[in-house]
Parts: structure tokens; sequence; C-alpha cells
DNA sequence: GTGCCAATTGTACTTTGGTACAAGGGTAAT
DNA sequence: ATTACCCTTGTACCAAAGTACAATTGGCAC
């Protein structure tokens, strides 16, 4: 009996996943969650589930920050990220801090079940696999932030998440609780994060980082 | 005879505004810039211009980071905000930072002559000054970030200065040359903004300050 | 196995960042 | 002219950030 969590903030998106998720499996234990702090408390009481279906935007989190934190503790969780957007950098920066696969929510719910039975097997989803394989070269304009975007992959996931948290402001030392790991080694990362982005400040760092996320709307804030 | 820069990185809308400057102006003296850097070195030059229309967008320069530079270093120059955009909230943190007018690109040529005439007689514009009056409410679910942009309106101008460079990942040090200011000057105004932002960390009051011109979209955005 | 790399941690050090307190000059309002 | 506020700067001090070097662990590949 596969216990599966759901975590978004909306009790009617919630009921939609549970349909899905009831066709996806056999007898499924679902376990809602309107909050982060419920998904953390959950995991903590029974160690593994076999999904975590998560939203992006719930209370207390608004970005991938519950992505990261779940990611971190409790990497045997196989999450797959929720959300109303599908921009294709949400997508892959969800897939690169370990998300096992990302579902619109305008996904079509026998695809979404297609979606889940593949992720329980192992698999990861994207949405329309094509349009993603090739990043969309769009030559115009912003070639420097392609570079920062290249840059950015040459970060490890741990790098990546703490990357993560730095863009919410925290301190080393917030981010070493998060993570679970000595302030010591924050400082490491950050150091090799600042080296690689080619930037000399954690502010920079999420200034450049920040960018990213935006330009997925840049089109709409030219000006 | 009136010496008016026009900066923008489009030749396009370089001749635009020229046109409407000339029917704005008897026999002005018309500079145009491509960009930042042009125009800090004719400002330079020339010392006081009649009226500097600015694109907000410009190589080198991506948001308000210009208009603070050539604020700080010529005062006595009334600068004009050219944008393809109208969000109120970057009206209005233009005009905070010490812009005499913002003009959205879209805006008919004749209310752009009038626009140019009204400012050089000292006054102000914006577009549809109704509109702005009031904020517009919208009481649905940002709280949060309508109490931190109370806050950022505590903030003096030398302040909202800092903070916008405090935006672009500068070190103390960087904005007090930016500023030509001394950089104990400078850390007295990050801790002041820090207190009225109720942050503990210049990394936190940049997030924080993004998010606003974020809010923008956040419609969009949702997820 | 050997080698490579991510991740972790420690020590020690330098540089920024940030606070607290004090003080002088400028401007505008009462 | 006195108050009030902004801007400015200095000194001094403490905390956070960042660097450099070294070392251990574990996984993965050859």
């Amino acid at each position: 009996m596969p216990q599966i969590i759901i975590a978004d903030d909306h009790p009617m998106v919630r009921g939609a996943l549970a349909l899905a998720v009831e066709s996806a499996f056999d007898q499924p234990e679902i376990l809602e969650c309107a909050h982060l702090a419920g998904v953390m408390q959950l995991l903590e009481s029974i160690g593994v589930a076999d999904l975590l279906l998560l939203d992006l935007r719930m209370p207390g989190v608004d970005g991938f920050e519950g992505l990261v934190r779940i990611r971190s503790q409790f990497p045997a969780t196989p999450v797959v990220v929720i959300s109303a957007l599908e921009d294709p950098r949400l997508v892959r920066e969800a897939l690169a801090l370990g998300a096992m696969g990302f579902i619109p929510k305008s996904t079509p719910r026998a695809e979404i079940v297609a979606a889940l039975v593949l992720v329980a097997a192992g698999g990861t989803y994207r949405p329309d696999d094509l349009a993603l394989a090739e990043p969309a070269p769009d030559p115009k304009g912003r070639a420097a932030d392609d570079d920062f975007l290249q840059r950015v992959l040459t970060l490890t996931p741990q790098q990546r998440r703490v990357l993560q948290l730095l863009g919410t402001g925290k301190l080393n030392k917030e981010i070493a609780y998060d993570l679970d790991i000595a302030e010591t080694t924050v400082k490491a990362h950050v150091s090799s994060i600042l080296h690689k982005l080619r930037v000399y400040s954690r502010t920079q760092a999420v200034v450049m980082a920040g960018r990213l996320h935006l330009d997925s709307f840049a089109d709409v804030a030219e000006g």
C-alpha cells in the first residue's frame, strides 16, 4: 500500500491530484498537507514516502526552497513538482534540484496519471519532452544571461541547493541549519559558487540568479 | 537654445523622441546617446542639460541604476524616464528616485510633446494621473509585500539610491564611489535601510526589494 | 584496486558588512 | 532662532563573509 503525500495549499487542487493518484496506484494511502511544515513533519514520522506531490507555492515557501529542503533532508523520497507554470527554465531548475518530475496544473488528468506511474517506476517526467530538449536558442539579446546559465549548470547539486537558499537572503548559519551541515561547509560551497559564477559577493550571486527566474518574463518586462 | 539629451539604445526610438523634442522646444540642440557612458561623458562636458530623456534599458544599465547615478552626479539636470513599460510601481519608483517624469513609449506623440513642455516648465509628468493617485488596493494576497512597500517609502531619497545600487550587488566601496561619498556614509545608510526594512542583511534587503519589481508580473508568475 | 570527484569539516586568516556613538553642516519649517 | 531632519564623516568594535590549505569520507568509473 503505497504512501503518497499531496502537498498543496489549495483544497481543490489536492482533490484533483488525489483522483489522479487513485487512478495511478493500487489502493494508495493518500496524505494531504497544506503547508511545508506539515510535509516535513509527516516525512519525519513515516521516514520515507513512495511519492511526494509538491506545489511550488505554499504558505511559508515561495519557490524552490521547499524542494531544496525536502531533497536535502529526505533524499529517498521522490518528489514531483506541481506548478501553475510550465516555464522551461522552471522545469529545468526543478529537475536540476532533484525533482523526479514536473507537472503543470494544466496537464490533462490522463497524462498526470501516466506521469505519476512513470515516476513511481523510477523515471522522470517533464511536459512535452521535445520542446525542452532544445532550450530554444532565442538568438536575440540576452547572451550574457545564457553565459550565466551555463555557469549555473556547472554547480553541483548541493551547491545549487545552497544557491537556492542564498536567494532567500539567509545567512550562512541558517543555510547550515537548513541543510544540516556545518557552517564551514556552507562557506566552502559559497566560495566555490562565487568562483564558478564569477562574482565576488553572495549578493551578486543572488542578483544574477534572480535574473534567471525573471528572464521567463523578459518579453513582458522589456524597458 | 535648450540642450536636450536623448539616451536610448534604439535609433528608431531616438528618432521618434527627437521629433517630439523638436515640437516641444524652440530650436533645441539635440544630443543623442546610445549608452550610459556617453550620457555621463556628455554631462561632464556640458555640466548641465536642460532635459535628459533616459531609457531604462540601455547597454550597461538594466534598471534604475543609470537614473540613480545621473541624479546623484548631476542633480541639476531634470531627467524624464522613457520606458516600454508603464507599470504603476515602476512609475512611482522612478519618480521617487528623482525623475521629473515617466513617459511610456506607447504614449501618443502629442502627449509626449505636452509632457516634455510640462517638465521643462518645472512640473512632473506621469501617465494617466488618476490611476496612479490611488495605488489600486488590490485586496487579494500580497499584504506582506505591501507592508514592505510601505517601509520602502519611509526611506530617504539618498537611502533609496543606496538600496538601488545594493540591488545590483555592489560592495559598499563601489556604492561609495558611484555616489561619491565615503564608505562610512554608505554603511550608515545601509544600516538605516536594514532597520527600516526590518531585515538583517543586505542580501535580504536585495531579495525583498527585488520582489517589488517582480510583483508587477505576479499574476503571470503564480505557481 | 586506483583514481576522480562531491561532500564534509577544521584551522587560521583577511576582508566586508553592520552597529553604536558622536558630531558638524545644510535646509526647511515653526 | 530654534527645531527637526537629512547627509555627511569619523572612530571603534563585533559579526558575518570569504579565502586558503589540508584532510577525511564515500561513491563511481576504469
